[in-house]
DNA sequence: CTGTTAGCGCTTTCAT
DNA sequence: ATGAAAGCGCTAACAG
């Protein structure tokens, strides 16, 4: 004999949607509304029932909700890396931006390869969606191909030089890292070194950005780009200073794709009495708080990573709406901090002047 | 008409459990022991089923499975801040675990206050999750009446000295901040103060620590604990050092609550030309990637949180299978990791004799 | 604006 | 070892 319909305060029975339209005397249905489109239901009612809902402590079943709906409510959120700290400020956005919403996150972490992302992408695909974060490292055919069949709103996050299955925001890698190398160069740093983990989509951007940057001074060497495939960290920085300074004594400064790498190396180069920024000249990128106060502060390139997770849901949430559809590509920008580790004052030899 | 019990394999339609069991030849419900209980099927059966699934790329929806089995398998996990960078390790053990089983994680973020704690804790609980990671901030009443009520297995994280409802693993952060605050004690350190952010359990037992050490040595100066209820960092460690020396400038060392807090004290005291560790030492907290290698290396405590995640999880996966019930208590250890911003040589006064 | 009906896709009994 | 029937708790679609 079921009892759901019977009114009942017990602690550990759960309590349903008949059980609160029971008590408030209504259809199981105009619970429903009442909770979710409360403007479809008279307002006395909706207020009775609200009520009713409250003083019963009923919380809906989500899995029910997902399987009636064929809407699970949950946003997909596809990232390369826990390793990487710089994705703490955009986990941050994105929480926040979801506790006032009525959306779930999920994080899946692929294991290292495309087939493992396409993989997961497909898992989330079959769980119905609300919509997906996709924080690309490699994007494969399978992947790319998935995105644009999704079932659901996709945001791609981080940068905006390739065309974007659908949403896209986040800053212009390239260019960032354009501006960071030419900022090495305008300090009258001549062999300077591209020193990263990780080759993920973003960091190539770099990559371009950097070369193109030395490309234009004349000053391009590609046997100074030292890197390793793993992630980034300042043990890590550490031990490519070391490397490059094995292989090029004449380095004089570094882009680093983090500014973990980047703290590293600065520690690396007092540890050799090199002097930051005399001798060497350090850029890293992110912004991570501790560059602001290192000593030598850390010159890097700040992008607005929370803003990012925050207004990555937002736009999935607005897609949803289909009111004020969000635009296509949304670029917050980056900023250059310029700081002392760069802070050179004397340029060794003369800019040669290029178009 | 439905077409579902018919075949095929278009796209975009849904692939469900009939379908398989109608390409297979036999009843759903076969086909779903066959993915679920597979010792419950025969072998040959079972295996041309799941060429059937493989073949159909048949993945179960999970919402129909949570509603009809009453169980959502996922695990929650309350995590107070995301702002801390010691909480990604944390993160990184709990979904390499998860990754081999089909167990999905959910974060939740309290807000700040224990009543949001609470509440998503609820929430949680009327998901019917397959268990609760519990990593504490402040666990008020409610909380911890609603821990030992848990409709699921409960783990809690990061300190043991407490009774906890089930399930706990982590360290002892009492003994480990006594360890550390009598290191530096020994290294001849005086007016060893407590810089620390949000106040927490953990960084509560953490204090109680420091104070048994300093008041055994007869050195405990209760003005000297300095902390601020905010997220920690590097630049709020430059500015409690800051404070710390305007309050007392006789003071000569400092353990940190966490390593991010130390490295910005670090900074801080080359800033200002403090020698670290002969004027000043610091001890941090959490063994975090750039202490190691920071100029002077940062002596702190390393803990073991890679493995309290993955294990977590493991505690969970264990209790659900009922058999080796886990251990309710685990205690993983730290260890202090003595590295030159401790490494004073001269002992300025002769250390008190006590019991 | 409110209610009725009929499932969502799966798993739980309980048979066989 | 396999299957039939009966929902899990909710919402879409259609009435009124």
């Amino acid at each position: 004999m079921r009892s759901n319909t019977r009114r009942r305060r017990q602690r550990l029975e759960k309590i349903t949607l008949s059980d609160v339209a029971a008590e408030a005397g209504v259809s199981a249905i105009t619970v429903s509304r009442a909770l979710r489109e409360p403007d479809k239901v008279s307002p006395p009612l909706r207020e009775a029932i609200l009520e009713t809902v409250k003083r019963l402590g009923y919380v809906p079943d989500l899995a029910a909700r997902a399987l009636a709906s064929r809407n699970s409510g949950f946003v997909g959120v596809m990232s390369p890396g826990l390793t990487n700290y710089s994705f703490m400020a955009l986990m941050r956005g994105i929480e926040d931006r979801v506790r006032s919403s009525d959306l779930r996150i999920q994080y899946a972490v692929p294991d290292n390869d495309v087939d493992d992302e396409a993989r997961q992408l497909r898992f989330f695909f079959s769980q119905n969606p609300a919509g997906i974060i996709y924080i690309g490292t490699e994007r494969g055919e399978a992947v790319r191909d998935l995105l644009h069949k999704a079932p659901c709103p996709v945001v791609e996050v981080m940068d905006l030089s390739d065309e974007p299955a659908e949403m896209a925001i986040g800053i212009d890698h390239r260019r960032a890292a354009e501006v960071a190398t030419r900022h090495l160069i305008d300090q009258g740093y001549r062999r300077i070194a591209l020193v990263g983990g990780r080759w993920d989509i973003r960091a190539r951007r770099r990559h371009e950005g950097y070369r193109s940057a030395l490309m234009q001074a004349g000053l391009f060497d590609p046997s100074l780009v030292i890197a390793v495939d793993g992630h980034t960290s300042a043990s890590l920085g550490a031990q490519l200073l070391e490397r490059l300074l094995q292989e090029h004594p004449d380095a004089d400064g570094a882009f680093c794709q983090n500014d973990d790498l980047a703290l590293g190396m600065l520690f690396e180069c007092q540890r050799r009495g090199l002097n930051v920024p005399e001798d060497f000249g350090i850029c890293g990128f992110n912004d991570l708080d501790p560059s602001g106060v290192a000593c030598p502060s850390l010159t890097s390139v700040r992008v607005p990573r929370y803003e990012i997770g925050y207004r990555a849901i937002d736009m999935l949430i607005r897609a949803a709406g289909n009111v004020n559809p969000p635009p296509a590509k949304v670029d917050l920008g980056f900023q250059l901090m310029e700081r002392q580790s760069t802070a050179r004052t004397k340029v060794p030899i003369a800019l040669p002047i290029t178009a």
